[in-house]
DNA sequence: ACAGGTGGATCGAAGTAGGCT
DNA sequence: AAGCCTACTTCGATCCACCTG
């Protein structure tokens, strides 16, 4: 029984000097270098597993320019959205080889996601991955902070011809309100989410195009914060206002939920008194009071989707400007919440 | 307007001439060694900040042999508690200059979690954080992967002496049924969460405990995995059974949503007809049909209190044996999903 | 004796050049 | 000529021994 020390202390000569070759060998194997045997590789291997050699990531970078890791900057990890981005980036970069470096930011501001890139690049990171939904983000800034190291954006839309990749919000918003339009409402009350996150401003754009392409305006337009609190707290105040409205259109699932509470709190049923339509699809919404209507978002695809769009970036430097914008398109999942307005 | 190349090619060699200084002193005033003038530092720090001078960590871990790094090995970074755990572990860690790396497991299995932590050796993290609850975790085969590289266990409970920072399930699942037990509450119907975690197998004896200790036995044990489906399901099968019973507690707040909505699909009244009961306190649970009462963990607790326990470690590995097991409590919060049986 | 410079060696791997079988 | 070796350099920072004003 060998003590068994994992602290890496094995370097490749003792590799080599266990598998009767040379170090240059035995570097020659990891690399999958041409011009070597396939019986002294096999030796070399058996070697690597028995001593449980690893190689130095330390020294390795050091040499290769490259660390083999990329860096998440991701704000609201505690969101379904952003958790299902980083999960599945995670994922995939694994699968390709590379490991992940993670922060998040404790606030949406531009300052924030500086001090994220500064602090990633400090573990000297192939590239950046920004799950930052912020609304006029200066690209420029950024790139300017990212260097030379790859960058790929989620979730913005500005993207002034950086390679990103994005859901297409506002078509999601399009989806949303001509929903409730066909059902036949033309009383609708916008609770949006916070203004400065880019998601936010483009499903309020989408919902408001088509009331507007529809010629209705909305009766109500109230800006939240994602939580089921501020949802809950705007229907309150819209029901306080007295302005009548047969539907109510929620930035969020979370927001929704808040909605259904303070209408069931003042006896308007959902949805033959007024239609709720959420936005995510987060898996507890089927079993809301009634189940939400909601546009359902494929955060899996765009977290992976942006990981093989960095990498391209990452591993073929030439072609990175070339990157193209990637757009994902969101659907619309219809449940009990929504249903046509009451005859008056 | 310099090209501004943030490739970080500027060594400490060219911080030196720029200061007019050797190479020495810079690596003196970067590793705050004591002799270096105030003055001369200044200039040193001035030179650094003009050229964005960025310490190579690889260099540097190379011959330090500590990568400035923390790995995170996680479990289910779309629920809530993991999330807020690796959340508030980054944060922390980030304050204390130490970055984060991050692997989430796709499967609760002792498999995945050896994966993870290979994958993690890799990058060569200097300590490892284990955000895995699953039941009757090899320690000692954790252990042998570590090696040398300190790691802590989050809600493990088995902590057979390993550093460990857990939240007391088991108390925490007394509270919920004492709750009910003083309400007056007699047949009683558990939903609990997967048994293979050790968070639901540890609510679940605290649901028995409290409830023999008071001369009562379950009317049924189902076995969910957390999610609102399967809550909805369980509900759905229990009532199917017409096993009579006057409250039901859920081993989260997902799957009392669940049931929450078969209960009232089949007309069954919360609280009045059945008190329902969940464990997390998400922050959605204030808003569901009724606001549930629950059992509230302080994650964020349980995630900065596991990194201070790991760097002690990592900092002085003299005393890491000896670190406690430390302990939190949760707390009952109250809402409308409780009430008295009705008199029958 | 304090503030600093000089000139190394060192960490572990990758890569290069030339040479032997 | 493929397969492998020896010997040396490089990457960037740390740290040591030793010197100097």
């Amino acid at each position: 029984m060998p003590p068994f020390v994992s602290g890496s202390r094995v370097t490749i000569h003792d590799v080599a000097r266990h598998a009767g070759v040379s170090h240059q060998t035995v570097s020659r194997v990891i690399n999958e270098h041409l011009s070597v045997a396939p019986s002294t590789r096999q030796k070399v291997l058996e070697a690597i597993e028995t001593l449980k050699y690893q190689p130095n990531q330390a020294a390795r970078s050091l040499v290769t320019q490259r660390s083999g890791t990329l860096g998440i900057v991701s704000f609201g990890l505690t969101y379904y959205g952003p958790a299902q981005m980083v999960v599945n980036i995670e994922r995939a970069a694994r699968l390709r080889g590379y490991g992940v470096a993670l922060t998040s930011i404790p606030e949406l501001s531009e300052g924030e996601i500086e001090r994220g890139l500064l602090e990633l690049r400090k573990q000297s990171v192939d590239g950046f991955l920004l799950v930052a939904p912020l609304r006029g983000v200066n690209t420029e800034r950024i790139r300017s902070l990212c260097g030379h190291t790859p960058f790929v954006l989620l979730d913005a839309a500005e993207t002034g011809g950086t390679p990103g990749v994005t859901i297409d919000q506002m078509s999601g918003g399009r989806l949303a309100a001509q929903h409730l339009l066909d059902l036949g409402h033309e009383h609708i009350a916008l609770l949006s989410g916070p203004q400065r996150w880019h998601d936010a401003r483009l499903r309020l754009e989408g919902w408001r195009a088509a009331l507007t392409h529809a010629g209705y305006t909305p009766v109500s337009v109230l800006e939240g914060d994602w939580t089921a609190a501020s949802g809950f707290g705007l229907t309150q105040e819209l029901l306080a206002s007295r302005i009548p409205f047969t539907a109510l259109v929620a930035g969020n699932d979370q927001m929704a939920l808040g909605a259904l509470w303070a209408l069931h709190e003042r006896g308007v049923a959902v949805p033959s008194d007024v239609s709720v339509l959420g936005f995510d699809d987060i898996p507890e919404s089927r079993f809301f009071h009634p189940p939400l209507t909601t546009v359902r978002q494929d955060f899996a695809a765009l977290g992976a989707l942006s990981l093989a769009a960095l990498l391209e970036a990452v591993e073929s430097p030439r072609e990175a400007q070339a990157l193209p914008t990637r757009v994902l398109l969101p659907e619309l999942v219809v449940r009990a919440s929504t249903t046509s307005p009451r005859r008056t």
